[in-house]
DNA sequence: TTGAACTGTAACTATACTTGTTACAGTTAT
DNA sequence: ATAACTGTAACAAGTATAGTTACAGTTCAA
């Protein structure tokens, strides 16, 4: 159950949403559709919201709704709304004296901002709008 | 400490076996650079020797060396001996009775593995022997 | 041929992260 | 007022990594 799956189940969210437009859609039945709990999904929305993606309403009746168009959201927006955003982790503390150690901490990060961004340009090719024709058409 | 740093730990440790070129390492003295326990580090030498990166002579006066050249091995070697190799993982098993919920799977899929090829790509571009020189100018 | 110095690996603990769940306070339409 | 939502805290369960100890197996050297 441990598999940090939440961009997954955001672009699954986020394309539900999409669907329904205008209409704010219920996390009982985004659960449904995802097949989870919905305080999971509540979760997964507060952050997508904090990001500026999706806007919700409390009380009856109230439910969550995309807050742009899907052609305006970027994966790249939602990848960086629900994730840590790093490939690969760097490993603590090396030993300052060996010459290695000292060294290869700033040359791993250099490498990791890289393969960061090679994510970043790879996922900006797509918007939610992408998806929602390749859902459609499959 | 659960980071997975097993990438940025291999780096380290190869370039440390580089700098000694025919001469075999002894897993402390690695264990002494990254600052850790020797057992961790015979662990990630058992999948580097696996991916065939490494070479390994058991018994007194043993340790480990490199089994190619700095520049035969691809840092994507690297990755893909210790790293699952997924920059994203799917979500569990979304509703089929959804049309959304029947189709993501395949979409995200193909996503998946559109963005984990661009890691690839990203890490082809170097090998151990850039590292080393990274490591030697810092 | 004995002993010292290594690797390889199993087993266990500690830590931490994600998911799933219950519970409940706060908000809103009817 | 009440029913129907969201937001979030709190907790349990499952899983992954790191660190550690222990020990079997291998190799060299005296």
């Amino acid at each position: 159950m441990a598999a940090n799956s939440q961009f997954a189940m955001a672009i699954h969210v986020l394309t539900l949403l999409a669907r329904s437009g205008e209409e704010a859609v219920k996390s009982e039945y985004v659960a449904g559709s995802v097949n989870t709990n919905a305080v999971v999904i509540r979760r997964l929305l507060s952050q997508l919201n904090q990001a500026g993606l999706v806007a919700s309403q409390t009380g009856a009746f109230g439910g969550t709704r995309l807050a742009k168009t899907p052609d305006a959201i970027n994966l790249v927006d939602v990848y960086k709304a629900v994730c840590c955003g790093e490939v690969f982790a760097l490993h603590g503390s090396p030993n300052r004296d060996c010459p290695v150690g000292r060294n290869i901490e700033a040359v791993l990060c250099n490498l990791q901002k890289e393969i960061d961004s090679s994510v970043t340009v790879a996922l900006a090719r797509y918007t939610l709008a992408d998806v929602m024709e390749s859902v459609e058409h499959a």
